[in-house]
DNA sequence: CTGAATCCTTGTTGATACTG
DNA sequence: CAGTATCAACAAGGATTCAG
């Protein structure tokens, strides 16, 4: 058996797994409207504009679960649910905004390769 | 580029789409391995074993169209194809690199946030 | 050996309606 | 206001078969 790579497989599927979650359609979108400032659902809601409520629900479910957003209750008519980032939700931003930057930077380039690539297999499609 | 400039709501989506793509099943796992070193098909599927041969060219052509992944086709019998990390490919392990060591040191207060989580609202669910 | 094409199962998203 | 529940549409992943 060898432990490292499985370790290291192991490891990389974690990983996966968090970049998935960060990058499922909506998480980064929440993530940097509350880090903005703490918002209530259906002001985050406006703010995302076309997210459905499920969805909405759904992530923000999921950011809880992982430590990321705060769900604070203030129990009054009408209810008021007011979500923010906790401090682990604030610091996944510094390695998020490296790989944002690097994103921006390279825009340019990927987009390029891709219409490269495109130029050469996709002449007789379509 | 202004930094406030990954603010925008295209560019969020735009790094939403880019982490979907390295966050998916197999694009973390095989740009490590070709990281090492360049591999031929056959090999990168023996060194992921569980994938599928469907999956590894989707994943790989993937690759290729955004200039991450480089193929050179050898024209013999039988026919070799070796797949390599582009420069490009080689950059980004950086702040892929910095988002796999925060979720690194951050797996256990993670995985505490999410037994916490369970075990509040799971208690009497299920 | 390196793939493309097909089918099938599963998971994800969204629209809609309803509740406290 | 802040959700939950349900259902339909669609995309992703995997198994299998065929081909250069």
């Amino acid at each position: 058996m060898k432990p490292t790579d499985t370790q290291d497989i192991a490891t990389c599927q974690r990983i996966s797994a968090m970049l998935s979650r960060i990058g499922d359609k909506w998480t980064l979108l929440i993530v940097r409207a509350l880090g903005r400032e703490p918002m209530r659902f259906n002001a985050l809601k406006r703010e995302l504009g076309s997210i459905s409520q499920k969805m909405l629900t759904q992530t923000l479910r999921n950011l809880e679960r992982d430590g990321m957003v705060s769900r604070t209750v203030t129990p009054s008519t009408p209810p008021q649910v007011e979500y923010a980032l906790t401090a682990m939700g604030h610091d996944l931003f510094r390695p998020i905004a490296a790989l944002a930057e690097w994103t921006w930077t390279h825009a340019d380039a990927i987009e390029a390769a891709r219409a490269a690539y495109d130029g050469r297999s996709g002449q007789d499609l379509r």
